[in-house]
RNA sequence: GCGGCUAUAGUUCAGGGGUUAGAACGCGGGUCUGUGGCACCCGAUGUCGAGGGUUCAAAUCCCUCUAGCCGCCCCA
């Protein structure tokens, strides 16, 4: 029998990688709390229709890259439901908004999460079909205060203080305005009037987004067509005075941040719901053509779309894969150069030194575990010479413990990177193995 | 979903129809009975991704499948 194997586009995350990720977790966690935000844990799987609505029908993330499946009836009287694996996170979390009337406290919601997501595309680096995202969103009634330009530099500029922290290097923040609900049909109008007389002279991709997703023709890689795109009437030409002011208000914010940015009048994104402001940070390190790190925009319509009361809002989703790879990538990119990081190692390693010493270098390990210290333990079989290499391996250093030292309550203790070697009272370990 | 490349030891990889499949690192043991890192010696690595076919003979050639990677599509 074939041996199982973890399904296409998943996989497991192991241990010394999952450090990384916790780590990640943890700056994520720090730096949001400091801006306000609380943790918001939603269902893994929705009804099918909160996404089909939401993120919208004809998106290629809706339309061919679900995991969808009925879930029976159980009784005569209960209907089967259409059931989805989350694509993403934010309807998600506006469904939950909408569901415990978080719009009635009046007040500003700044909810985060982190989590995995599912789409069924084909696996590549930096893509794959069970994938974890770090967002957040901010929602409430514009009485709150949700649809102002503050909140997206707040949000943006929260993003660069996350990378930095991380130790991000070399990330690039590409910024835009898709405009209003009532810009984007004017824009689309436009664009498509455009496109009809010169889309024959583009490649065959680009004819057919023409016709299927015109705004995706402005970000096309190819190179042949990169004149007559950028020919093409540009979206910051076609937001109303409201929304031209708005972005002018995030971008002065972000200035007096000084955090660097780039307008990129053919940014735009692939979920329906997006209005206005829409961002992209990207880095070079680690990510093949998968190089944005993390996505995020406005979706001032959104609750509105799933049934809920208006509710302009922003958010992003950070690819948590991604960043691992980018930060794996830059840290070997630095070992490489010869400024490896310091390996983490533990306090010290107990070797027992004979059977007869288990039970209390087992003791002995408990005290200085519940002093907080990092103990590993051998084994009191092990000749001494294994003991040493395999305590080389794990910690900073090594605590002898034979017969004299059970009996005269001390333990020898040795130092690898000095060679000191020293008798330490049982009472006094912790204070000397303390790094 | 489309096109291409790849799959051999724990890891990184070499080999290329013919007896028993290799290297390095790592791992176990010894020189060395309570003092490691270095050195030397010995040892085990394995359904050669899975299944089928061609052949006297397949890890090697062919087909199918599975998985990964690269590009496209799309996105985080």
């Amino acid at each position: 029998m074939a041996t199982l194997k973890a399904p296409r586009g998943t996989r497991d995350l192991l241990p010394p990688d999952t450090a990384l990720w916790n780590h990640i977790d943890s700056v994520a966690r720090s730096v949001f709390a400091r801006y306000g935000f609380g943790e918001i844990r939603t269902p893994i799987f929705e009804a099918t229709e909160l996404f089909a609505r939401g993120v919208g029908e004809e998106t290629d993330i809706v339309s061919k890259e679900m995991f969808t499946w009925e879930d029976r009836a159980r009784a005569a009287s209960e209907k089967s439901q259409s059931l989805t694996l989350r694509p993403e996170n934010t309807a998600g979390v506006v469904r939950a908004y909408i569901e415990h009337k978080l719009g009635e406290t009046g007040q500003l919601q700044k909810l985060y999460y982190i989590g995995p997501q599912f789409r069924r595309e084909r696996p590549q680096k930096g893509r794959y079909r069970q994938f974890f995202q770090i967002g957040a969103e901010v929602i409430g009634p514009s009485s709150s205060g949700s649809e102002s330009p503050v909140r997206d530099a707040e949000i943006v500029e929260m993003l660069a203080t996350f990378l930095d922290e991380l130790g991000v290097k070399d990330w690039k923040l590409m910024i835009n305005s898709v405009g209003s609900s009532t810009d984007r049909p004017r824009y689309l109008t436009a664009l498509r009037d455009a496109l009809a007389p010169i889309k024959d002279k583009m490649s065959p991709d680009n004819q057919r987004r023409a016709e299927t997703n015109p705004l995706r023709v402005l970000d096309s890689k190819e190179e042949a067509d990169q004149e007559l795109i950028n020919g093409l009437p540009k979206i910051a030409d076609y937001l109303d005075a409201s929304s031209k002011s708005h972005f002018e208000q995030v971008l002065a914010a972000l200035d007096a941040c000084g955090v660097p940015y780039t307008v990129n009048p053919r940014l735009v994104r692939g979920l329906d719901y997006y209005t206005r402001t829409t961002f992209e940070f990207v880095t070079e390190t680690g990510l093949g053509t998968q190089n944005a790190l993390l996505g995020g925009g406005r979706y001032d319509g959104l609750s509105e779309i799933i049934g809920g009361p208006k509710a302009p809002g922003i958010g992003f989703a950070i690819g948590e894969d991604r960043l691992v790879l980018t930060l794996q990538a830059q840290a070997e990119a630095e070992a490489a150069a010869g400024n490896a990081a310091p390996e983490k190692k533990m306090d010290t390693y107990i070797a027992p030194m004979g059977e007869g010493q288990n039970a209390a270098a087992l003791k002995l390990a408990r005290n200085l575990r519940r002093a907080g210290l990092t103990v590993e333990i051998g084994d009191g079989s092990f000749r001494l010479k294994k003991s040493f290499e395999a305590a080389d391996r794990v910690a900073r250093t090594i605590l002898i413990l034979g017969e004299d030292e059970v009996a005269s309550g001390t333990a020898t203790v040795k130092t690898f990177a000095t060679g000191e070697q020293v008798k330490v009272a049982f009472t006094e370990l912790q204070d000397k193995l303390r790094a």
